[in-house]
DNA sequence: ACCTGTCAAGTCTGG
DNA sequence: CCAGACTTGACAGGT
């Protein structure tokens, strides 16, 4: 078994390279429209530019696994960017960008905030959400990475029936053109564990990506093998893919910490090795990001049990 | 140059 | 019914 890692959006070791730079919408709403367009527009570019070199850093360290910034285009929702072309301004920006992960068949994903729930009961609030999901498939598409890139999505509230919550989230979904290849489910730390995710990522036709922190803040260690195994045969197109982070502290479990810690990564990396798979990819959610990826392979090669396998990836011994 | 409060967005809890 | 917490990185305004 091969455990590849990545990181989420920036590399704080690389200067002046944060990918989700903005205005706010009072300093937007402020300019006159064509300063406006031209401010966010300058912004955007510099988000796919440091994207880029985010992507070169990654993969000359070999880490073939990245999350890309869900702000990549300031305000895009918002209405007051409302029939701006950047899809067509940001064309080239956008194709070098797929372009380097094609080029170096590098696994990405988005991860749309939780401000866009598919679940929500409130028709203003889903239509909110599909069209933030729409400007995410946008960005893909820009990318001409169609097909080859989830979005992965959290159920969203309990709106005071989790059940209503999930059938309204099937429904959403079944109406959403391509979903099944674009998008994937992931379980979180407050009401739908690994459990009701894995019933509803199924039933709806996704992947799940199980999240290590979130299932241990809500159950614990126990049947983590067995939930692992099985959000793994969800996976049919590219290995099984997992979210794994250690809490910032005791006071505050939910949180994620700076680093991994060793002992809880050896816990759910052992669940992987024990659920037999060939491949899996591990997503680190930590504030030191790419550092955090390189600290935990060498700490899981010094901890015994694994093997370095170049810079991002472990191997059990 | 640095520090602090604020920010597009939704949901839930507590008062 | 409303205010505040939740979470995160970055802006915006002030020193």
């Amino acid at each position: 078994m091969r455990v590849r890692f990545g990181f989420v959006a920036m590399a704080p070791g690389l200067a002046d390279a944060s990918p989700s730079r903005t205005l706010t919408a009072t300093a937007a709403a402020a300019l006159d429209p064509e300063s406006r367009l031209h401010r966010l527009r300058a912004l955007a570019r510099a988000n796919l530019d440091a994207t880029l070199r985010i992507l070169r850093h990654a993969h000359a360290h070999g880490v073939a696994l990245y999350r890309f910034s869900s702000r990549l285009v300031p305000l895009a929702t918002h209405p007051l960017t409302e029939g701006w072309d950047w899809p067509g301004e940001l064309a080239e920006a956008f194709a070098a960008v797929g372009a380097f992960v094609r080029g170096h068949d590098m696994r990405v994903s988005f991860h749309p905030d939780h401000y866009a729930p598919l679940s929500s009961p409130r028709p203003e609030v889903q239509d909110a959400a599909r069209r933030d999901y729409l400007h995410h498939t946008r960005m893909i598409a820009a990318m001409g990475l169609s097909g080859r890139v989830r979005l992965v999505a959290h159920v969203g509230g309990a709106y005071g029936d989790a059940e209503a919550a999930m059938e309204t989230w099937a429904a959403t979904v079944s109406r959403l053109q391509r979903s099944r290849e674009t998008l994937a489910l992931e379980n979180d730390d407050r009401i739908y564990d690994g459990a009701a995710a894995l019933a509803l990522a199924r039933r709806a036709g996704v992947p799940l990506v199980l999240d290590f922190h979130h299932q241990r803040v809500l159950r614990g260690d126990a049947g983590l093998s067995a939930l692992a195994g099985a959000a793994a045969a969800t996976w049919s197109d590219a290995p099984p893919k997992f979210h794994l982070s250690s809490p910032a502290s005791a006071a505050r479990p939910r949180d994620h910490a700076e680093f991994i810690d060793p002992a809880g990564a050896a816990t759910a990396l052992g669940a992987l090795r024990d659920a037999g798979l060939e491949a899996a990819d591990v997503m680190l959610e930590c504030k030191a990001k790419d550092a955090a990826v390189f600290r935990l392979v060498r700490d899981l090669a010094a901890g015994g049990g694994w093997e370095a396998d170049g810079e991002a990836a472990v191997r059990p011994l």
